[in-house]
DNA sequence: CTTATTCCTAGTTGTCAAGTAGGAATATAG
DNA sequence: CTATATTCCTACTTGACAACTAGGAATAAG
């Protein structure tokens, strides 16, 4: 099981935006020098984020993108939902239609259950603002 | 992030030995037909699950295979990593050659740390007769 | 000897992640 | 008003990998 590229840049993506929230937008150019992420691709990342009404874009030279809330307003599981889809380990857990036709019979799925509450619960915790905080506090004693 | 068909089946699998833990072997034919899974399939996965020393076969006929170990001794986070590898969301995380490059002054890692955590956490303290148990219970109280 | 099984290796097929590519629309600066 | 910087949109590409399928060799039971 796997976080996609997708999923993590765009958490990249709004730290950095966070990070430089000044009031004047910030292009995808900078973003992606910063954060030696592919210009185009950040593009796409950030469509589905500017859809969900995450952030807000100013089109033109000195354009970019601005954050619509507060840091502390966004968790990481909003951000994973938006671009990765409703994180489900496995298929019978998703609630948009498709349904395991043993799901009654089967004890497996409580496994799944409990591993998606359990991230679930990681991620709808972390507030973008923490991230800001850890990395005031300085990365360096994560340093391996 | 998701769970392969491989670390469910091989779950599933699991289970349906200890189900019928009688003594004498089990054969992958009647796993498969209970279980609904492809026999073809089921052998790849249990041959995962030998190789590991977790189940130990009989050949010939009426031959099958039978659990190496109680139980009890078996947990969900062993069953997966040894047919789906290492449980880490991210490759940054891998404990295995490679690694992030920025690893020091990425914040973001913490959170995919912390996801990996919470995961191992579930999967670590379920055992195979934590599953039976809740078969035991009986399934019904799941139904929707 | 026949049949039931595990064991082993090699295909196959489709899907999807992870981008790349190209250009249209829009705003700013000079 | 023109050149430049940016967002916006859609389509394409490429490689990897999940999820099997296929075929047959080895082994044991009856």
């Amino acid at each position: 099981m796997k976080i996609s590229t997708k999923g993590r840049y765009a958490t990249k993506l709004m730290l950095d935006l966070a990070t430089y929230n000044t009031g004047s937008p910030v292009s995808l150019k900078d973003v992606a020098k910063r954060q030696d992420i592919s210009e185009k691709y950040l593009e796409q990342i950030i469509s589905s984020l500017s859809k969900a009404g995450m952030v807000r874009s100013v089109r033109g030279a000195q354009g970019g993108y601005l954050l619509t809330k507060e840091p502390k307003e966004y968790t990481v599981g909003e951000i994973l939902e938006v671009t990765e889809g409703k994180i489900a380990t496995v298929d019978c857990l998703r609630d948009d239609g498709y349904s395991c036709d043993a799901k009654n019979q089967c004890v497996t799925i409580r496994i799944w259950e409990k591993i998606n509450d359990a991230v679930k619960d990681v991620v709808d915790n972390i507030t973008l603002q923490d991230l800001l905080d850890w990395q005031a506090e300085g990365a360096d004693q994560y340093v391996i």
